[in-house]
DNA sequence: TCGACCAATTAAGTATGACGTTTGCGTCAC
DNA sequence: GTGACGCAAACGTCATACTTAATTGGTCGA
């Protein structure tokens, strides 16, 4: 499925993919003004078309359409940057770095307060996913076998953040997913994963499992401060 | 400025205001198929008007649109929740008492680590601003004048937000500012606010402005777990 | 000279009708 | 009963004409 990627969904849908990582990269710098008639020429599609998009880039408050002005790209500090999409086409771009640090900061506040909840509301079944990627980050720290450790830490993470009850730790599953693949993307794929932090992983499945919540969210906060600690390791 | 607000924006605007209160207060349950030109006969607007809203629909992860079959509502744990405009329509709605109370978990999280950075980071401006609102809402503590303290407070837990400078924490500041509204309306309008809370955000303006970040962390967590303890008891 | 008012221009907003494309679903043959 | 075929329904796209609002600039008057 999912073809060569190169473009299988709508002509709007195309638009966005150019223009949203163009804006976020800086190539249309705040304030930058944008005509329809110009973009309609620019990617050969209708007016129409490029209207929805702007509709979607309005509603990520990257742009403000004005009669007679035409659309404005906004400043930085106003844009969305909680969208889905939004954080993926930063990723992707100049400031990956930035945002990569703003996302692991975010998650050091997060993720330590889900696994206290997830202590309190996870169910048996979640306990048990719980150990079983615990165990599987365990199997697979040794040896050059990052991507198959990687798999078990995003589902670890996204279990403990759905397992808290709270519907907007649990829609921050994703994002967890895209900071630790681009921390592994970062990392040089000969260095194996910290010992000390599979150990506290492992820790966590078994505070979650016996309902210890100050426990859960204490070694949680060591994983994540861990985590930032690497960061300013590899930080430009 | 800004009218009366009944009325002054675009047509796919007005469509988008009836639409997303509707579809996030559970009037067309996730499944539900609408058809655009069916809409656009009940919203007497063209075509073109609809589809522009279900874009923005669309980008909010509410719906999805597939040919041959209509524009479905998606299921709730697929909706953008961090989207502002998702939290007032729910915040409007009927499950307004489930998003106080979400927001106010993500509120516990985040809020502390943030004032932890602002002792940090806040800049001299920053720290005279947030003494001001302390003092404010010391002020406007006595005496109904809750509408003022509100003021203040929300201009408070603002600064802290901004003064963090991390741009995820910043962009929490209006749903903050919503939680904090929210309160005040489900309060009744003659108990005036808890004398401890007051002390404590003057004693975070403090621990800010001596760069104190522990103690301001921990002086801050008080605080939001004094808000989920006081939702606790208003709550269904 | 300065200010206020008016008109022209420009680009987005809206409406409409036509055609293209996908795809669910029924039908028919084997 | 199963598979292939084809119709039709709904969104997707396009082209065009018209409407609306705001910027610009110029003119007129105090």
């Amino acid at each position: 499925m999912e073809a060569t990627g190169n473009g299988e969904k709508g002509l709007h849908a195309r638009v966005l993919e150019s223009l949203g990582p163009a804006i976020t990269a800086g190539d249309h710098p705040p304030g930058t003004v944008l005509r329809t008639d110009e973009l309609a020429e620019r990617f050969d599609v209708s007016r129409t078309v490029i209207r929805e998009a702007i509709r979607v880039l309005e509603s990520m408050h990257l742009v403000t359409s004005r009669r007679r002005v035409g659309v404005t790209v906004r400043p930085t500090e106003e844009w969305n940057v909680y969208d889905p999409r939004v954080i993926g086409w930063r990723l992707a771009g100049r400031d990956r770095p930035r945002q990569l640090r703003s996302l692991t900061v975010l998650r050091s506040a997060v993720e330590p307060v889900a696994a206290g909840l997830a202590a309190r509301h996870a169910t048996p079944a979640q306990c048990a996913e719980l150990t079983e990627h615990a165990m599987g980050m365990v199997a697979t720290s040794r040896g050059q076998q990052l991507d198959a450790y990687l798999v078990h830490d995003m589902a670890f993470h996204r279990v403990v953040l759905t397992s808290s009850g709270n519907e907007m730790f649990a829609r921050l599953a994703e994002v967890v997913a895209a900071v630790l693949t681009g921390r592994t993307q970062h990392h040089v794929m000969f260095t194996d994963p910290d010992p000390a932090a599979v150990t506290l992983h492992v820790q966590v499945a078994e505070a979650i499992r016996t309902g210890d919540a100050t426990r859960a969210e204490a070694l949680t906060r060591e994983i994540t401060t861990g985590a930032m600690a690497e960061l300013d390791v590899l930080a430009p």
